[in-house]
DNA sequence: CTTGTAAATGGAGGATCCTCCGCTTAAAGT
DNA sequence: ACTTTAAGCGGAGGATCCTCCATTTACAAG
């Protein structure tokens, strides 16, 4: 017998939740969306402010699930990186667009600090897909002697959200930048290819 | 003429002020000082809550300064570390110990995202601060060929900043370790002295 | 000491967050 | 079709945040 996955969402239900990721995703969208009031959401989705709460118990469990979808390509293109440079420069650009859909989808930031922060439970599935997009790029970059062996992917993922959160306004991007390359040469550092040069 | 620095406070205004941060800091340095209300600490202090308000214009800026003496030690130690320990492991500690403050008091974490998020206006002092120790550091490590010499000490800062806010959970601190630990062999990536082996 | 005035006060009130629980309804069983 | 029941709904209400401004008060000038 199939083990009972968690049941499926009555009909209604999953009505709800669907409009309510619909309203969200117009909202969050708009400029200055990261200031919209759940009310509003809620009101917008034609749902009562109860059902959004049990939907998702906190602004960013809503905003987590509202981006799962694009965090997850943002996962799926570390393939296509691999394939067109070398890994070290893959990771590097990874983290690149890790931090920019911070500053364009302002909303995001919420998103990422809730799906980081999980020390445990809700989000772990967006947490898990970036670790294991990590793990692919450092993984490639050790096979290629360009990473150090020792770096936990979970450690880097870490780091990628609190640089993100730092760069929240714009005005920083250039700032993460400069971050990511010290984080990156961090990375390089006792690669068994060790170059004695910073920098690309 | 010497120019008229900002006016002093009026007599009852300073009161006031010192009241608030004595009962903020009592509030804060409890456990779970994280959640107290605004309005408990302006009654702890026999103010109304639009004084705290104008003295204090967001729960940051009030965290923030109650927590600036403490921030200040902080910097201050940087020379004492430096007499006693190589730059670049001096440098290791202070970070340490920057990260340290978080997870014991909790409140500064809010003071933290306030002083280093501060773009540019009301908390820059903690900031400069900050900026300063790190500078002393890293020059001393560039000196000694330990650190290499293209760092901006503001950038390092916000990493530190970013790192913190992720270890908010003492659960997180050994990752916040290693985080500094990569961080740091960034730093040592490229010095003069470079040696091909991470870690210490 | 009196007066003028700008600084400072404080709390009522509007906005938002989040919880709680009595009512509604999908859908499984008969 | 009818009953049953638990999943789901919604919004009133309590808690907190923050603003605004009529009133009070420090203190400088006369």
């Amino acid at each position: 017998m199939p083990p009972t996955g968690p049941r499926p969402l009555r009909a209604d239900a999953q009505r709800n939740r669907d409009r309510l990721l619909d309203a969200a995703a117009r909202a969050f969208s708009q400029a200055g969306g990261a200031e919209v009031t759940l009310d509003a959401i809620a009101k917008d989705a034609g749902v009562g402010i109860g059902t959004l709460y049990r939907h998702f118990p906190t602004r960013e469990a809503l905003v987590e699930a509202t981006y799962r979808k694009e965090l997850a390509r943002l996962c799926d293109a570390t393939s296509e990186l691999l394939e067109s440079l070398p890994p070290d420069e893959a990771l590097r650009t990874w983290m690149d667009r890790f931090v920019d859909y911070m500053t364009t989808k302002r909303g995001m930031a919420d998103a990422l600090r809730a799906v980081i922060a999980s020390g445990g439970n809700p989000f772990s599935e967006s947490k898990a897909r970036l670790t294991e997009a990590v793990t692919t790029l450092t993984r490639a970059g050790v096979d290629a002697g360009r990473v150090r062996p020792d770096v936990d992917a979970a450690d880097l993922v870490a780091s990628l959200g609190g640089v993100s959160l730092m760069a929240a306004e714009p005005t920083q991007r250039e700032q993460a930048g400069r971050i990511l390359d010290l984080l990156m040469d961090g990375l390089r550092y006792g690669a068994r290819g060790t170059a004695a040069e910073p920098g690309t």
